[in-house]
DNA sequence: TTCATTAATGCAATAGTGTTGCAATAAAAA
DNA sequence: TTTTTATTGCAACACTATTGCATTAATGAA
């Protein structure tokens, strides 16, 4: 459980209200975060300055972004040294078609892809859909 | 090549002029195709109609639904025999990062998953990002 | 072919997600 | 403490997508 203040010093990230309290959510589930859920938990904050907060994280390597099944936006924490300029989130997600939480799963992927000829590969997103334990009844 | 016309009824849709024309769009690209690349090339249509006409076609197993990497709808046709209730598209899909086309690949999934205990499969979705051979000039 | 039934269409309005511009404010460096 | 620079809040906007409803068109039966 790092000190919150030095993960923003870190990344080269202004120690402000808002980044230390979504910081704090972040740290306090173990699904990815929409903007939706941020503004239920910290209605204080400017939905603007969420949206900003969101995409400060993701680009200095704090957190990395995955959409979920219905496309929209979700953040969760980089468990390993991600910075600025080098992500490196290669494993899997998983969505739950119930209660629609994206879980960070640590698998990934050892398969070889095949691609037409000519086409270049840059990187490679595999999501499973399914219903989570907590929705499993 | 098959007749516009037999493809609606097989899939019990009426047969309109809306429906003829886009699915006339979906056999003369080899990609995948979204609402806005509809309104671009049908324009006497209204753009709820196009909506409702994609999302009828998908639903009665004509063409299935890709997001592509920015959560944007798009749709193909389906190769095999897909029908209302038995969708199985279970190939990649590659999205360029330079044109933002969506193509179908061939190759599926032959990896196992492994998921946390509890929790239950539904499908796997695995989008290869890249550069398609048009843009890598 | 015509009529009756049922579904599709067009239009207006609305919802959800996300971004931009700009003035006011706060954090960090000098 | 002052200066510099980045962040915040607000308003407006952009884009994708859906819903309600009256009108129109397609299909099946007479």
């Amino acid at each position: 459980m790092p000190l919150r203040k030095e993960v923003l010093k870190k990344h080269g990230l202004k120690i402000t209200d808002t980044r230390l309290e979504v910081l704090n959510q972040f740290y306090a589930f173990n699904y990815a975060l929409s903007h939706q859920d941020l503004e239920g938990a910290l209605s204080q904050f400017d939905r603007v300055t969420l949206y900003r907060t969101l995409n400060a994280f993701e680009s200095k390597g704090i957190t990395h972004k995955v959409l979920d099944q219905h496309g929209v936006a979700k953040y969760a924490l980089c468990k390993e040294h991600c910075t600025e300029h080098n992500h490196h989130d290669n494993h899997f997600h998983f969505h739950c078609m119930t209660c629609n939480k994206t879980f960070c799963l640590d698998d990934s992927l050892k398969q070889d892809i095949k691609l037409p000829q000519g086409f270049e590969m840059h990187d490679v997103r595999l999501n499973v859909r399914g219903v989570c334990v907590d929705c499993k009844e």
